[in-house]
RNA sequence: GGGCCCAUAGCUUAGUUUGGCUGGAGCGCUCGGCUGAUAACCGGGAGGUCACCGGUUCAAAUCCGGUUGGGCCCA
């Protein structure tokens, strides 16, 4: 294992992790590792070519990619093609407004060809832009060959769908009355339509009774312009009608309606004075006729013939809303038409392609648009007297999906598949299928099959699968059900685009009547092509080798949105060509919605790009966001914050692996080499535990991700990560992680995290598979990828749940001491004597016992006490409290005295009497019972004992502090200091240390006892109680009543002793030889093989191979500096700085050459500058002279905001006042977040503006300082993009040379003040 | 209007199948700690009408009925 001296930085990592997969071939290769395996098809739904991908998009994606990297690590041959779908109206209609076409016409008038191939390049790019981001996101599908609806291959599937339909009789054309877009001029399939609220006239219009004159029938309408096409009025036959007198103003009139609704009609119509008539049936009415009010103006009225022409009819649907009376237009509406067609009434329907009357409908209107015919409508029925009540409504109206325009009905002939004719099979088929969750299939799914009508599949537009029908006047027609069929075709050229409208000149001679067939000019809808693509993308028919292996398809997962698309069309075709459905399983998902709620859409301009998220914080990220946030089936609330809680996830489990690679690396573990079966003897509580917890996760995680569950798993192995490995395990066996020299204790502990972070990497591949794979790399297992580790089984026989509920307990307990140690104001450094637990159950009682070792170390106490269950803990002290009542009452003369002498025998002994019923007590030579109620019990604590409750009992601490247990905590705090300085020193932690101390005599006692221990723990060679410490660095500390200096010199071995070790020398000799005096490099070659021999513990071989390593280089050039010494801390800072990337090269060059300028007068627009003063002065002049140009000015200072006001005169200018104490217009000095937000909004507003920052050294005292120059990087570069100005204050004196220097170097120009 | 699903802390959510301990977490807020995993990490605290109303029951976040609000689909 190598160490790792990165950090978890994700969108570097992920990016060299897809490079290394490119270079390696990784993809090909895992999947060439189950190509054994069973078959396995996972089908895409395509995706709709129209745009960039967004979160609901890229959650759909990465669900697939983590059953497919799932199924794969279980041994399944998976096929994973992904597709696309890339013809339809959305393309046409963007293409439209690219092209600024307005209607269909102008297309053909335009060119079909040249829209077509426009709608195709569209498609095509669009196509490429999504793959690039499933790429980023991770997904490992086979990008390079997907399926496309457009491909010729593809197109001829469909055709042959239609083909089987058409022979087995499902195919037919029909007049129907269907939902038309005037604008797009083509007939709308339900799913097509979108609706919402609309303001439409609400009309009540009055048919005359043709033999009750002066009697009206009252229907109502909000399609005024459907009047015309009237040819019925139908009534509830089980209804109550009225005959109603009416009177308003000077008109009298009688109507009918609905008895229900006369009350209501008299509100909005304003009628004045109302007389109910008669009450009769609906049914009574039935065959009475009317006289149609417009019957002058449309001359089809006047020729109309049939029995039920305007006559009213009965019928089941009719509602009891408004009138109870519904006007029948067969020509306008779907149920007018069905019950037109019962009625054999003629489907009248006077309006063309483009929603305009034609001249059927007679001159007075014809060419109008329907929109315009309303108003023209209501006119000429205001005019005829018609009109009964003329008023407006706000009601949901169908638009179409594409235009918004408002629909229309309208009667054409079209294309239908005749689902109706095998609804049972569907619903039967649908029952075979496996639905996640079951309610989606047995509910949902079967309702909407339940309902399901026939599918009209016949569009009049462009970009689509051209229908394959030829039809010849004759009446004979002809499917072509394959691209070899069509080359039978005149016109036929090899290699033709079988689009339209290229395939529109081909024609058929027929076999009837040898006259020329054309084809039928329709495209056909988009969702037979996706319903087929089960086996389009297979290549079948055409092809039938690989459809034998992979049809049908094994699992498929869309949003509960495909209820009505992708799951019912590839149901509908399954069925109609194969008798099945072609898929086994279905996930079906949610939504992905803003944090709001609402649905992200690009318009409102609250979709979220999940490219964004990716780059911010890695595609992992965002994966197991996606994946833990919810259940799949439920909709999401996307929120960033999640994404980023995810990251520290991520984080934690790179901080355990690079932690433990550390001394795995400097131990040279080897995990191959040790087994956990037989290490198992060997094992700690706490490591057994750490198994079982890891047997466990295996058996959850699975269980989770085979019913997909995968939100359970993803949580199940965050759990893990957080609590079990980094909180906990990690915590117990830090110590034993870094021993020295050979150790079992430390072999066990490396095995453990080994296989804890093994298991994690295999259980989190399919969720997060970057950075598995980045963990994997460095395991030293055998695969060469992680997602060729197969999926792993879990061993029950390591699974211990006592052992876990045991250390549940011991946390519990842990975290109840620590909670003790804060109110008592101990930190954990200082050991606690005792700590004394009693359990209510036998259970806590052996868990805790079996876990003694871990519970004393994590809470740093000396001794466990367990009390045994029932009893108390014998050091309580008990007293009694005599009942002075109850005993007055039996002993009356003596009862003081018996108050006396209980109080005076042992507590315990008189309770244990009661206890059994009766406690007996000698007075006067008497023999006194006590009973139970005569006395009372108090137990009150020893001293420096506090108690706390625990789930399962109570647990009392003991705080009392020994002159060995002050000893000890002392000398933890030396340690800890001493580590410290180490590290501001900036020490490798294998290099060794001389340490110089001057303390009290208090802590030289200290150290007699713990000095060896406080040398081992820090490296010190040599420590030594001094007068006036000296060293490389030397620090004075005020610890817990404690002062005392240290003075700390590197010994510079490392380098030295690095070499020795190489040598395969152990460390122990390798120190002996160092303190025989060779300890550079130099003397160690000066040495001879006999002087390094005769150390102790140095073997012959070892010594001259040391001799060899030495003298081996000596012809060659120089010795290669270490890393250390190419890397300066100032060289590394620069290296992570984001900014290099970004910053305007030219602009920094010049800003480097000028950068000694002292003299600026005047600030100029996109540079930073840094000045250099004891007291803010110049810099808020420069300030100033900035604001009077009319520059917008923004200041950040420590200083009071009013004393600055006065000071400087500054008015509106807003100013930050860097402080803690929590104002308005203050921010910590240690929110630099928020001061960045702050600095981030002033930036970005319009002309930008100079920011005054003024107490730099304020932040970096509060911060850490490479925290703070990262702010001051990113604010330069803002100030750079934005054309604002940026102005720090600083004091020298108040800061490190280098940090000084590091501050310079990120401004353009260093004012002195 | 109908079908299916959902509603728990400021936000995201566990617990609901099979009624039972003091309704758990994370984020945010706040107070503190740790310091060779540290551009990390950990702990304490505040914060809940379990949407609302009614019912069943010894006992309801959980079961039943209804209402309100939200989502998808349909009319």
């Amino acid at each position: 294992m190598r160490q790792v001296d990165k950090d978890y930085s994700p969108v570097q990592l992920e990016k060299d992790i897809r490079a290394m997969w490119e270079s390696n071939g990784t993809y090909g290769k895992v999947k060439k590792a189950s190509k054994s395996g069973k078959a396995y098809y996972i089908l895409d739904g395509p995706p709709y070519t129209t745009g960039s991908i967004h979160v609901g998009t890229a959650w759909n994606k990465v669900l697939k990619d983590c059953v497919l990297r799932f199924r794969r690590m279980q041994g399944l041959d998976v096929r994973d093609q992904p597709g696309y779908d890339m013809h339809g109206l959305p393309i046409e209609v963007k293409v439209e407004q690219s092209m600024s076409i307005k209607s269909k016409k102008e297309i053909e008038e335009h060119g079909m060809d040249r829209f077509v191939e426009t709608c195709r390049d569209f498609a095509i790019k669009y196509k490429a832009k999504m793959t690039e981001e499933f790429r980023q996101l991770g997904v490992w599908m086979d990008w390079d060959n997907p399926y496309a609806t457009v491909d010729p291959s593809y197109i001829a599937s469909v055709w042959w769908t239609i083909k089987q339909a058409h022979d087995k009789g499902l195919l037919t054309t029909d007049l129907r009355v269907l939902p038309w877009c005037p604008r797009c001029e083509t007939a709308l399939a339900e799913a097509e339509i979108e609706y919402w609220d609309e303001k439409d006239p609400s009309i009540y219009v009055k048919f005359p009774l043709t033999d009750s004159p002066g009697e009206y029938l009252l229907i109502w309408t909000t399609t005024p312009w459907t009047i015309p096409g009237n040819l019925a009025a139908a009534v509830h036959p089980d209804f109550t009608y009225a005959r109603v007198k009416v009177k308003r103003g000077t008109t009298e009139e009688v109507v009918v309606l609905v008895n229900d609704r006369v009350e209501e009609l008299v509100e909005i119509a304003s009628i004045e004075d109302v007389e109910v008539l008669e009450t009769i049936k609906g049914a009574e009415l039935v065959g009475q006729h009317y006289t149609h009010p417009l019957t002058d103006l449309v001359p089809y009225h006047r020729q109309a013939t049939g029995e039920w022409v305007h006559a009213i009819l009965p019928s089941e649907t009719v509602t009891d809303e408004s009138t109870g009376v519904v006007h029948i237009a067969p020509g306008h509406g779907p149920e007018d038409f069905d019950i037109g067609a019962e009625f054999e009434l003629e489907p009248f329907s006077p309006v063309n392609e483009s929603g305009r009357y034609t001249d059927e409908i007679g001159p007075e209107l014809a060419g109008m648009s329907v929109k315009e015919a309303n108003d023209a409508v209501m006119i000429h029925l205001v005019d005829r007297g018609a009109m009964f009540h003329e008023g407006s409504v706000e009601h949901r109206y169908g638009h179409c999906w594409r235009c918004k325009k408002p629909i229309i009905y309208r009667v054409t002939e079209q294309w239908f598949l005749k689902v109706t004719d095998f609804k049972n099979d569907l619903v039967e088929a649908n029952s075979k299928v496996a639905w996640y969750p079951d309610w989606a299939g047995s509910n949902r799914q079967r309702d909407w099959i339940d309902n399901a009508r026939d599918w009209c599949i016949s569009r009049q537009r462009f970009w689509g699968t051209p229908i394959p029908i030829w039809t010849c006047v004759c009446g004979n027609s002809r499917v072509v059900s394959s691209l070899q069929e069509l080359r039978e075709a005149d016109g036929y050229t090899e290699g033709m685009d079988v689009h339209r409208p290229w395939i529109d000149k081909l024609t058929f001679k027929c076999d009837k009547c040898d006259q020329v067939m054309t084809r039928v000019e329709d495209v056909l809808d988009v969702w037979l092509d996706a319903g087929v693509c089960s086996w389009a993308s297979l290549g079948y028919p055409a092809e039938t080798s690989e459809f034998e292996k992979w049809w049908p398809s094994e699992w498929i997962t869309e949003a509960h949105d495909q209820t009505r698309g992708w799951f019912y069309s590839q149901l509908v075709t399954g069925v109609l060509a194969f008798g099945r459905s072609p898929f086994n399983s279905v996930l079906m998902h949610g939504w992905a919605f803003t944090p709001e709620g609402q649905a992200m859409s690009k318009s409102d301009g609250t979709a979220m790009e999940p490219i964004n998220i990716v780059n911010a914080y890695g595609a992992d990220s965002l994966r197991f966001y996606l994946m833990k946030a919810n259940a799949p089936w439920e909709d999401v609330q996307f929120q960033e914050e999640g994404v980023k809680a995810t990251n520290r996830t991520l984080n934690i489990l790179w901080n355990v692996y690079k932690f433990s690679a550390l001394y795995m690396s400097i131990d040279g573990f080897d995990p191959k080499s040790k087994d956990l079966e037989r290490l198992r003897e060997s094992m700690k509580a706490e490591d057994l535990w750490m198994v079982s917890r890891i047997e466990s996760l295996k058996r959850d995680a699975t269980s989770a991700m085979e019913s997909y569950e995968i939100h359970k798993a993803a949580r199940a192995i965050e759990t893990f990560v957080l609590e079990d490995l980094s909180r906990w395990y990690v915590k117990l066996v830090r110590d034993r992680l870094w021993k020295e020299g050979e150790d079992l204790d430390k072999t066990v502990a490396f095995k453990v995290v080994h296989e804890a972070l093994s298991t994690c990497c295999t259980l989190i591949a399919p969720i997060a598979p970057h950075i598995a794979e980045a963990i994997h790399a460095n395991l030293d297992r055998d695969e060469e990828s992680i997602h060729m580790v197969r999926w792993p089984s879990y061993n029950a026989d390591w699974i211990d749940e006592e052992l876990d509920k045991g250390m549940n307990l011991v946390r519990e307990i842990s975290e109840t001491v620590a909670r003790i140690r804060q109110d008592s104001n101990i930190n954990l450094r200082w050991p606690l004597k005792k700590i004394v637990v009693m359990s209510r159950t036998d259970e806590t009682h052996d868990g805790l016992q079996r876990l003694k070792q871990p519970l004393l170390s994590q809470s740093n106490i000396k001794k466990l006490q367990m009390v045994p269950v029932g009893e108390e803990w014998d050091e309580m002290m008990l007293s009694v409290i005599p009942n002075p009542n109850a005993i007055g009452k039996v002993y009356r003369q003596w009862s003081s005295k018996i108050a006396v002498l209980l109080k005076n025998r042992p507590a315990k002994a008189v309770k244990a009497g009661v206890d059994k019923g009766e406690y007996s007590l000698g007075i006067e030579g008497q023999l006194v019972k006590i009973l139970p109620n005569m006395v009372s019990f108090t137990s009150t604590l020893p001293p420096d004992v506090v108690s706390a409750e625990f789930s399962d009992g109570i647990v009392y601490v003991d705080l009392e502090e020994t002159p060995a247990l002050q000893a000890e905590g002392l000398a933890r705090e030396v340690i800890r200091r001493i580590q410290q300085m180490r590290k501001d020193m900036k020490l490798d932690v294998e290099e060794y240390i001389r340490v110089e101390i001057e303390c009290t005599q208090n802590l030289t006692a200290s150290l007699e006892t713990w000095g060896e221990h406080i040398s081992r723990e820090t490296r010190a060679r040599q420590m030594e109680v001094v007068e006036g410490p000296k060293g490389d660095y030397v620090v004075e500390w005020n610890v817990a009543k404690e002062s005392f200096v240290l003075g700390l010199t590197s010994l510079k071995m490392r380098d030295t002793l690095k070499i020795i070790t190489d040598a395969g020398i152990k460390m122990e000799s390798a120190l002996r030889l160092f303190d025989d005096g060779f300890d550079t490099r130099e003397k160690l070659k000066q040495a001879s093989l006999n002087d390094i021999a005769s150390v102790e513990g140095i073997s012959r071989t070892e010594a001259s191979k040391l001799h060899g390593i030495l003298h081996e280089g000596e012809a060659e050039a120089p010795r290669p500096k270490s890393p250390q010494e190419t890397e300066t801390p100032v060289h590394d800072v620069r290296e992570v700085s984001p900014s290099d990337t970004r910053i305007d090269e030219s602009a920094r060059a010049q800003g480097e050459e000028e950068k000694s300028t002292d003299k600026v007068r005047e600030l100029e627009r996109s540079f930073s500058y840094l000045v250099e003063e004891d007291r803010p002065e110049t810099s808020y002049k420069l300030f100033l002279g900035t604001l009077q140009k009319g520059m917008k000015g923004y200041c950040i200072t420590r200083n009071y905001p009013a004393k600055i006001r006065t000071k400087f005169g500054i008015k509106d200018v807003p100013i930050i006042w860097l402080s803690n104490v929590g104002r308005d217009n203050s921010i910590r000095p240690k929110d630099l977040e928020k001061l960045s937000l702050s600095l981030e909004k002033f930036l970005s507003q319009p002309d930008g503006g100079i920011v005054l920052l003024d107490g730099l050294e304020y932040l970096i005292t509060n911060n850490n300082f490479i925290t703070v120059l990262r702010l001051i990087q990113s604010l330069r570069d803002q100030v750079a993009i934005n054309q604002s100005i940026l102005l720090m204050a600083v004091n020298r004196s108040t800061l490190e040379s280098h940090q000084l220097n590091l501050l310079e170097r990120e401004v353009d120009y260093t004012i002195t003040g």
